[in-house]
Order: C-alpha cells, then structure tokens, then sequence
DNA sequence: AGTAAAATTGAAAATGATTTTCAAATTGAA
DNA sequence: TTCAATTTGAAAATCATTTTCAATTTTACT
C-alpha cells in the first residue's frame, strides 16, 4: 500500500465530502458507480481495510455487515454519543470528558481509545 | 421462545459456569460436544440471539465472527473497560461514573446503554 | 398417564458478506 | 522510456450465519 492510485483517491475523496454518516461497501460501490466513477468491489473492501489499520475510519457491525464512517479532524479526540435508534450522534467536547479520560488514566491506569463511541437512547427515541 | 427445552438449560448452565470471557459459537459448541451435551449449532445461534435481544448477553465483532459474553449480575449496571490487545476487563464501579451518567442524562439528554465496553490499552500492554 | 397443539430441534441447503486468486493494468523510480 | 513492484477487478472460494422442513419435544389440558 504505498502507490497512490486513481482508485485511492476516489474513495478518499468520497470520504471527504461524506463524513459523519456510516456507509457500507455496497453504499460506496452504488454510490461511485452512479457517479461514473470506476472503482470495483474489491477495491472498496481493501482499502476500507486499510484505512481502518490506519485508524482513519472507525467500523460498526449490523446484521453481520460492516459499516464505515471517517474520522474527521473535527470528529477526532473526544467520546461520541450515538442513538442505537435513529443513529444520531453527539459530540462530547465538555471538560468532564477529559476529567473522566484523567481519572481513568490515573486510578485504572488505562489508556482509552480516542473517538469512542458510547451507545444509548436520545431524548427524541426514548420519548416513542 | 416460552419452553424451556434441555439445550437451552445446557447453554445457561454453560453461561453461568463461564462468565467474563467471550465465546464465538464454535467454541460453545465444540465445549458441550466434547462434555457429551447434545445441542446443534443451529440452536446455540438460535438460542444466542435470543439471549442477546433479552440483553443478557454482550457481544463484540472480530474477523467477522461474533462473539457472546454472559452479563453476570455483578457485571451488570456499570462501565467496563477493556484492553484491545490482552482483554483484560476492568469494572468501573466509582462513583465518577454515576456522576458521568447523571451529566450526560441531565445535559445531553441522552441514556447511556448501561453495561457499556469502553476500548482502550491496559497498563501492561501499553509498556509492551 | 394420554393427547394434541404449539414450539423447538438439527441436518442440510441457502444466503450473503468478505477474502482469495491470478492475469492484466497501473504506478513510480531509475 | 523501461521495468519491477504494486494494484486492480472479475470470478471463484470461503465461511459465518440463516433458512428450511420433517421429526421430536414440550406444555397445557383432559
């Protein structure tokens, strides 16, 4: 993995303009191939796998699929509250956080990964 | 799912004989057919996901296979804290975390799923 | 205990996501 | 431009999980 090829740099770019949300490989390859782009299915697969080695994107299971979503800059370092319902998702970039990562740190002496994800249920969801 | 058939008694015993650790289904299924216990693959995924939906199993995704853990009631109604590379769980049962709870609930507007893994390095590992 | 309806079991087949294979095409360095 | 190393992608293979369906088991009711 070292050549920057065509391919590469459409999945980048498609990553670019559509962060936040989790895609599956079958959503990217619909999604390029709509737009002409000529990227195959396996080409999706592997360098989805990179870039999940390289900490780029962040995975989620459902229903024995796989989904991605890219970490942005903006979306990096601090825990992330998602809704298992309706899929929203809160940044938590609040002082407390960094008081919990500290306490952690120094009472479990554990070191918590970075863009977490902690699931629950949203206001508007719990209210259904 | 309202009888309470031989196998399913055979897959809570396994349970609650083997908490904290995670089983994919072969392992479940290779254990009870080598101590002569006559469940089918079949029913130990059956039986699995109806244990998940009643949320008394934890489940986590690796190369693409499941894996199911039992949540004991010592295990239940905290954090966790589990190393990616040795997965050693640690049990966060500080008051920090109620207080962590209560600020999300109150300023978030949002219920944290409880019994929740939260990913990260142990101490051991991280000197590696 | 006996019976019947409803639920469960499990072997085999089907499904479907992901990985592998391998020949052809592309890339980057010299 | 040339060439070795890497990447691509269609098709095949893999493998975990689900479905199917006939046989068995369970529970409720006599």
């Amino acid at each position: 993995m070292t050549y920057r090829t065509e391919q590469r740099k459409i999945i980048e770019q498609f990553f670019e303009e559509n962060s936040e949300k989790f895609f599956s490989v079958e959503d990217i390859e619909k999604y390029l191939n709509e737009k002409g782009e000529s990227v195959g299915k396996t080409t999706v697969y592997r360098t989805l796998k990179t870039l999940e080695e390289k900490e780029l994107v962040r995975t989620e299971v459902k229903d024995n699929k796989k989904y991605y979503q890219y970490i942005t800059n903006e979306c990096s370092g601090h825990f992330h509250l998602k809704c298992k319902n309706c899929g929203k998702i809160i940044h938590l970039e609040c002082k407390e956080f960094e008081e919990v990562n500290t306490h952690i740190m120094k009472h479990h002496k554990f070191k918590v990964d970075h863009n977490m994800i902690i699931y629950g249920i949203c206001e508007k969801c719990a209210k259904k």
